[in-house]
RNA sequence: GCCGACGUAGCUCAAUCGGCAGAGCACAUGUUUUGUAAACAUGGGGUUAUGGGUUCAACUCCCAUCGUCGGCUCCA
């Protein structure tokens, strides 16, 4: 899976992040690639890019530079590093080229031409080949299988720039509002996003219409910056790292825990209902049982280094398959009347990541797995794969996730997948057919398959616009034949039982992360890990708002009560700035009464009410597990 | 792992050209007893990430390491 950033033309777009509604709409209504925002953006690269050859004259190399979803980028093999300032001042010569009002010319162009134009620029060099070939696009990406002819090869020039390009553009360079564009980041990319080859440099820039649609966009980015789960989860006082016990390895405060604890308890309260079974295999694993089941080899760089006792070698466990699997072993005799056997497992899975790749809790190296291992006959898999999604679509419902997307990975034409087309034939379209029969919408990743299996993964974004996999339900007809696990047919006569894999919502951390995000940490009263904040208004009232407290506690509730010497002003402060969904004040009414003064984190007053009241009103919300 | 930026009190951030390391919040103590988003006063708090180097003098310049952030790559 992707980390963002990386949208291709050829790829469905979304808005980044943002919850961006109203642009979300318009472009899945109107296609993206044929906006008058896609040609601005796309425009606004290639004007990028002749400012950028005439900062470094005859050195520049370019290589590729496509809108994505909110901007665009162009990638470039330069003499030396860009800097900040640099940005200005590609960004000032822009304005001045835009000025020009530069037509965008086409022309179609033979290979042979192509490479005379380009002959400086080998990146161009290997674009123009591959065209030539046929199968890919001028970005060098893999064309679907159906459109497999030549493409036309076709140059776009405007002023003194030429590009190979496919376009399309505005008419000019007037069309570029000179105040609606805007150069935001360099970072580094691989040349055709393969770590063996060259690391060239990107600037990511963004351009819009009008100069307010610029400043709303740029003013959403900072909005979603707040709701950025590592900012609140220090905030609401949920997680922290520690440089003294390691990067990628989180430690939980009691609020924390107690999220942990909510979601988890939801998702094995869930599955046992769906019919489930929970098992328990621990943290260690030998070695011996990674290099059978397949692990080993594709993943041995991203496991911990081992532990060597004497003569055994033991790995942390990154992953549970084997180990349930040996479980269904070890249990003895199979029989077909028992399938479908579900072994569901909340483990702490220890992967080593590389230290770039951690983020937050999106991307850690200790991580809570909500995995179950479905054993089962080749004719359950549609059925099995429906309850699965049923339990995944009833979960994420709980939690009103709505952006999210479904992919179906597929087994690319090249990889490490294992060979077996048969079953891979028939594993994806049991996988297709289920997703049809239940009218799921998805898209289609060629490549993303796991080694064993393809897969329907669910992918949420975080607030930056990553994109995150949460849920999972994979297909896989290879391990349980490497690990000799059985069933006894009908027939009376031993079968290799189908494997499928499944997370609800993959790990723990992760999905904490993006529902602090979502919820901007407004978290709904079931998930909140203090519901109400007792606000007794003097000290006098204390042992009214403890009692009350104890009373709330009674009913299951998870109560504070505030008895600092601050004004009741501040108090209610606090508990608002600590997204505290029910705050109740109490002073002398309230205590005469044998009420509470109930106040929403929203900032709604909703005056005095009996306790009794109040506790019915949270329950019924408790109940529902909305917000 | 790769490219780049960054690292100052628990948190958010200052510190001019290399010249005595500071503020707000938080915390502690005292006063205040409060009616729906911040009472007042006083106080403690730092090997400026770590280790080297340059210099009369380093938060500031140089090198290395660690970590964080933005990308890239990878993700069972």
């Amino acid at each position: 899976m992707k980390l963002g950033g990386t949208a291709r033309a050829s790829r469905p777009m979304w808005v980044r992040g943002f919850c961006f509604e109203r642009s979300k709409e318009t472009i899945m209504e109107e296609k993206y690639e044929e906006s008058e925002l896609y040609k601005i953006r796309h425009s606004t690269a290639h004007v990028m890019a002749q400012a950028v050859m005439e900062m470094f004259p005859g050195e520049a190399k370019i290589a590729i530079g496509p809108p994505i979803a909110d901007g665009f980028y162009y990638d470039f093999d330069l003499p030396r590093s860009l800097t900040p300032d640099d940005l200005e001042k590609i960004e000032a010569r822009m304005r001045e080229i835009v000025a020009g009002a530069h037509r965008f010319a086409r022309r179609e162009v033979s290979a042979d031409e192509a490479r005379a134009q380009f002959k400086d620029q080998p990146y161009k060099i290997e674009l123009i080949d591959g065209l030539e070939k046929g199968g890919v696009d001028e970005y060098g990406t893999a064309q679907a299988p159906a459109i497999k002819e030549k493409p036309v090869i076709s140059f776009y020039t405007h002023d003194t720039f030429t590009d190979l390009c496919r376009g399309p553009h505005v008419e000019d360079t007037s069309r570029i509002n000179p105040a609606a564009f805007k150069l935001l980041n360099v970072a580094g990319a691989y040349w055709r996003g393969d770590e063996n080859k060259p690391m060239l440099q990107r600037i990511y820039g963004t351009a819009w219409r009008s100069a307010a649609e610029l400043e709303e966009y740029l003013h959403l980015v900072e909005e979603a910056r707040k709701r950025d789960h590592r900012k609140l989860g220090k905030e609401l006082g949920l997680f922290f790292f520690s440089d003294d016990i390691g990067p990628g390895l989180p430690l939980f405060t009691p609020k924390g825990e107690i999220l942990r604890y909510l979601m988890e308890s939801y998702v094995r309260e869930t599955q046992t209902r769906y019919g489930y079974q929970h098992v328990w295999t621990g943290h260690m694993v030998k070695e011996d049982l990674y290099k059978r089941s397949g692990h080993y080899d594709n993943y041995k760089d991203s496991m911990f280094p081992p532990m060597v006792d004497e003569d055994i070698t033991f790995r942390l466990k990154p992953m549970n398959c084997p180990s349930h699997m040996t479980l269904y072993r070890e249990m003895g005799a199979h029989s077909y009347r028992e399938l479908p056997l579900r072994f569901a497992e909340f483990a702490t899975l220890y992967r080593y990541e590389k230290r770039g790749e951690l983020s937050g809790l999106t991307r850690v190296r200790a991580l809570t797995q909500d995995d179950c291992h479905i054993f089962c006959t080749p004719d359950q898999i549609e059925s099995e794969f429906t309850l699965a999604l049923n339990l995944i679509r009833e979960v994420l419902d709980t939690y009103e996730f709505k952006d999210y997307r479904v992919r179906l990975s597929l087994r690319g034409s090249e990889g490490k997948f294992v060979q077996d087309d048969e079953k891979w034939d028939k594993a994806t379209a049991a996988l297709k057919a289920a997703l049809d029969a239940n009218s799921v919408d998805y898209f289609v990743a060629e490549g993303e398959a796991a080694f064993y299996g393809p897969k329907a993964d669910f992918l949420a974004r975080d607030v930056l616009g990553r994109e995150w996999q949460l849920s999972t339900i994979q297909v896989d007809f290879i391990q349980p034949a490497r690990l000799g696990i059985e069933y006894t047919g009908e027939d009376g006569q031993p079968h290799t039982p189908v494997l499928i894999h499944r997370a609800v919502t993959g790990s723990t951390e992760r999905f904490m992360g993006v529902i602090i995000e979502q919820f901007a940490g407004a978290f709904p009263l079931w998930l909140a890990p203090v519901q109400v904040m007792m606000i007794p208004i003097a000290d006098r009232h204390a042992a009214y708002g403890r009692e009350v407290a104890a009373k709330l506690k009674a009913e299951g509730f998870r109560v504070e009560v505030d008895e600092r010497s601050e004004r009741m002003q501040a108090k209610i402060r606090d508990a608002q700035l600590q997204k505290i969904p029910y705050m109740l004040v109490v002073g002398d009414k309230e205590a005469a009464a044998g009420a509470v003064s109930v106040r929403l984190r929203s900032g709604e007053d909703l005056k005095s009410k009996p306790l009794g009241e109040f506790v019915a009103m949270a329950k019924a919300e408790l109940e529902s597990k909305r917000a």
